[in-house]
DNA sequence: TATAGTTTGTGAAAAATAGCACAAAGTCTG
DNA sequence: CAGACTTTGTGCTATTTTTCACAAACTATA
């Protein structure tokens, strides 16, 4: 076992691998090896030992994983034995494709509040979810104990709607508007851009060539 | 100059600055130092001229940069003066979202085309894009030159969508489906996983303590 | 035009991350 | 149960990425 710092990169593939182990549980495959769930995973049997090895000894020599075991130890690892409660901000065709989206709830997930500026939508329930006007974000998320805040509005309201949800309790954001978060240093930021997701990927259609000099 | 491999995130952080860079242009504001600009982006000032530096000289000592020759610099690196044909496949909730949001169009990625397994949506129109039986996809797909696949689907059909999609000339795929794809090497493959997004985040929340031994 | 003050661009150092490679520990077979 | 085979866990090495730090280039001012 090891007590060095554990790379954010890790984090998310023990997500993967769990995502993995699930699905072999399901097809009552007991046991794997690190190279059988590396090749599944498009990764190295190295890599996926080492990532394990962060969090402690979970396989046996000559045999591999039992998938039931590594199951568990991954989901405690990762915190899936709790939930969390999740608030929308900003119910406009992606935040409504959020609420509506089933893969969360299942997950520990829990979304317990949506808000939008536009008082048209208060009111409105997408699931079992009450559509409430922005300025009762303050009170409500405090009340409901959200710990993560997803923000989908549009980059000039942003900030605002960051800084209401930090000043309510709220410890990590899924941004989705396409500006940079001002956020105090024990606030967790996570951007998802989906413009740059797709031209982060276009950029490698590009012919490389030279540009600029001076 | 410099003519090594330019690392991923570079590519990511370029879209970034450029936005910056848009921003303060708009603003009217004619010049940025590397430090100024890093502020606004949460990133150090040392990144941000390395980063530039792959790629040429953009700024001038003493002064900083000129924001609307780095501008035009940026979008010539990012390709943002050509245009590219996108194809959604998957029209549920975030399919759904996709074909709406104006931020794709704006920056030079047209939705072409649409697909779903479900007859009943083939024939429906979301915006200016008519919803096709997935059926018709690979001759779509390869009519239409599109050059990045969005696969939106359940996860145990988006190895099926992939196939397709690369078989029909798609190069790049943003994959939403929670699962790994296997591709050929020369195919860019970009997962969003909305999930583990936000379990990644969560994993923040989670007391860390040590789990497992044998 | 000299002098003081900024800011770039970039090698070189440091830090973070991934991969190698192998002893040790276990499995399997006859 | 002995020997062949497999697979883990991990120290070490290689690679990638970020940060440091400073000479050179430029601006601004008087």
């Amino acid at each position: 076992m090891n007590n060095k710092k554990v790379p954010e990169g890790t984090i998310s593939r023990l997500f993967i691998y769990l995502r993995e182990i699930a699905e072999l549980t399901k097809l009552n495959i007991h046991t794997v090896s690190s190279s059988e769930l590396g090749e599944r995973v498009n990764l190295s049997d190295a890599q996926v030992r080492k990532d394990l090895g962060y969090f402690g000894q979970f396989g046996v020599s000559g045999a591999g994983y039992n998938t039931g075991e590594l199951k568990t130890a991954l989901e405690k690892i990762l915190g899936k034995d709790k939930t969390w409660n999740v608030a929308v901000v900003g119910v406009g065709q992606l935040g409504s494709a959020l609420l509506a989206y089933p893969g969360f709830k299942e997950r520990g997930l829990n979304i317990v509040a949506a808000f939008d500026a536009d008082a048209r939508k208060a009111g409105r329930q997408v699931k079992d979810v009450a559509i409430q006007p922005v300025d009762k974000l303050p009170e409500v998320t405090a009340e409901k104990k959200v710990a993560i805040g997803i923000i989908a509005v549009p980059a000039r309201e942003a900030q605002g709607v960051a800084d209401k949800l930090i000043k309510a309790g709220v410890r990590c954001i899924l941004n989705f508007a396409p500006t940079t978060l001002m956020v105090p240093e024990d606030i967790k930021v996570k951007d998802v851009d989906l413009s740059r997701e797709l031209e982060t990927l276009s950029y490698f259609l590009v012919d490389k060539e030279k540009v600029g000099s001076r």
